[in-house]
RNA sequence: GGACGGGUGGCAGAGCGGUCAAAUGCACCGGACUGUAAAUCCGGCGGGCGAGAGCCCUACGUUGGUUCAAAUCCAACCCCGUCCA
């Protein structure tokens, strides 16, 4: 563990900080312990790579010998927040809620340590806010916020300027977000938010609104969005968001994920998303950009996070699928070596019989998920886009059937797309 | 409640009776080049059938209508914005 001192220092030097309330947080770190929260709306039923800073703030906080209280947004949920949102929310059911919030907090659980002497905490918001009654709250919360403020917020702003414009139920929600601080300021003695970028405004709303109540000393500071060197936010493909809930997105598909990201964003990563002290980051760079074409610096950060997220083990086997897949060699592979990351990558079983019957490559295309049409499928082998177990040259056009002796080894082919979609197909019975 | 403007493909945004599965850009997919990178260039980008020319189905907020023919015209409804009350 890190001594208690220098956590915002050591955030700043990896590139975590955006903005602080006041700097006094630094000095108020380093004189001790204090309690630190970040919440986590349940709008989507996993979190996903879009969250990982946050994450690894708390966790980052509890190494320094902090406190963080994990927050799942049971009750802001319920409204949504406008922040980075261009239109309204649709408003999630009851039962997703439920299970959104369930989901969150099993995710959360396996980035922070709960034992110990300054265990994190997961908390609901709909706890203390669910219960409030409107009058009771406008009277207690609504009276302390000007109109002005709440309008020059950055986010409502947007939305006031925009097409889509807002509606009273999110306008409402840095209420909402500033009651959350003063509940944990009493009852957790928590004083620190942190959040993404995007948050500041309502992070400010809590900090100005336990000032005025309670004359509390309390702080907050944002973390940069997570960019890529292109501009773009991380953590969306046009498959969907990139999920830590393995259940969501395999380990290998998280592994490759990283495997893919471009040289110059290799640094900023490894600093912002892993926990390799700096001087062991430099080095790798330096390795890195000797020979950039072994894309050592792409495997580092592919391991580190897919250990983070999903545990060595799972590491461990998605480097080796990875490996077998794109290292290479593939054609001496046998069923039993296949079999053994047929689990881990994409994969599917059909029969034998399917297999004899002279299988219709574009049918194997779409059963495989490789393609998600048959007209998709069709233009793929068109364009020569399809290769059979890693094949030089794609497979031909003219060529409209798979049989049994395309098999890679006695039961399964390998099927790619492209350059790097593969699915493992298991011929069975 | 009133006036005006608007709701088109994943997004942005043209089209405003037939030539529209719908310009263009972005995103995305395949190819060339490479390194599972970037940049660039080429092709594709609703779905089904077909080797192909092509044929068919479903789509332009919703529902109905006018017409040989509607994203385009009409009516009602829903939603959004701006201003007024």
């Amino acid at each position: 563990m890190n001594q208690p001192a220098g956590i915002i220092e050591t955030l700043r030097e990896r590139g975590l900080v955006q903005d602080i309330t006041d700097e006094g947080l630094a000095k108020k770190c380093r004189e001790g312990s204090i309690t630190v929260y970040i919440g986590f709306d349940p709008t989507a039923p996993s979190l996903h790579v879009g969250h990982l800073v946050s994450v690894l703030i708390l966790r980052h906080f509890q190494r320094a010998g902090h406190r963080p209280l994990a927050v799942v947004g049971g009750a802001t949920g319920m409204i949504g927040d406008p922040s980075g949102r261009s239109a309204e929310r649709n408003l999630l059911t009851r039962e997703e809620l439920d299970e959104n919030v369930a989901a969150l907090g099993a995710t959360l659980r396996r980035f922070l340590d709960f034992e110990g002497e300054n265990p994190a905490m997961l908390l609901n918001n709909a706890d203390w806010l669910g219960q409030y009654k409107f009058l009771e709250f406008l009277r207690d919360v609504g009276r302390y916020f000007r109109l002005g403020d709440m309008l020059a917020k950055e986010s409502v702003r947007r939305r006031m300027d925009s097409e889509a414009g807002i509606s009273y139920t999110e306008f409402s929600y840095q209420l909402l977000q500033a009651y959350d601080f003063k509940h944990l300021y009493e009852h957790h003695n928590c004083i620190a938010q942190a959040g993404g970028s995007d948050q500041w405004g309502n992070i400010t709303a809590g900090t100005d609104f336990v000032r005025r109540t309670l004359n509390g000393d309390v702080y907050g500071m944002t973390t940069p969005l997570l960019t890529n060197a292109q501009g773009e936010k991380m953590g969306k493909t046009a498959e969907g968001a990139v999920w830590l809930d393995p259940e969501k997105l395999s380990p290998y598909k998280f592994y490759q994920y990283w495997m893919q990201q471009e040289d110059r964003d290799i640094e900023r990563f490894l600093r912002m998303l892993t926990f390799l002290p700096l001087d062991e980051i430099a080095g790798i760079v330096k390795e890195h950009e000797a020979d950039s074409s072994r894309r050592v610096g792409q495997r580092r950060l592919a391991r580190e996070l897919t250990t983070l997220v999903h545990g060595a083990e799972e590491a461990d086997k998605a480097e080796a699928a990875s490996q077998a897949l794109f290292g290479g060699g593939l054609e001496r592979m046998s069923d039993e070596q296949l079999r053994a990351i047929f689990p881990d990558v994409p994969s599917i079983r059909m029969t034998r019989a399917e297999l004899e019957a002279d299988l219709p490559v574009v049918e194997l295309l779409q059963r495989s998920g490789l393609a998600p049409s048959r007209k998709e499928a069709k233009r793929l082998v068109a364009q020569g886009g399809v290769y059979l177990n890693n094949s030089a040259s794609p497979w031909p056009a003219e060529r409209r059937t798979v049989g049994p002796d395309d098999l890679l080894s006695e039961s399964m082919l390998v099927l790619r797309t492209g350059k790097k979609k593969y699915c493992i197909v298991e011929f069975a019975g």
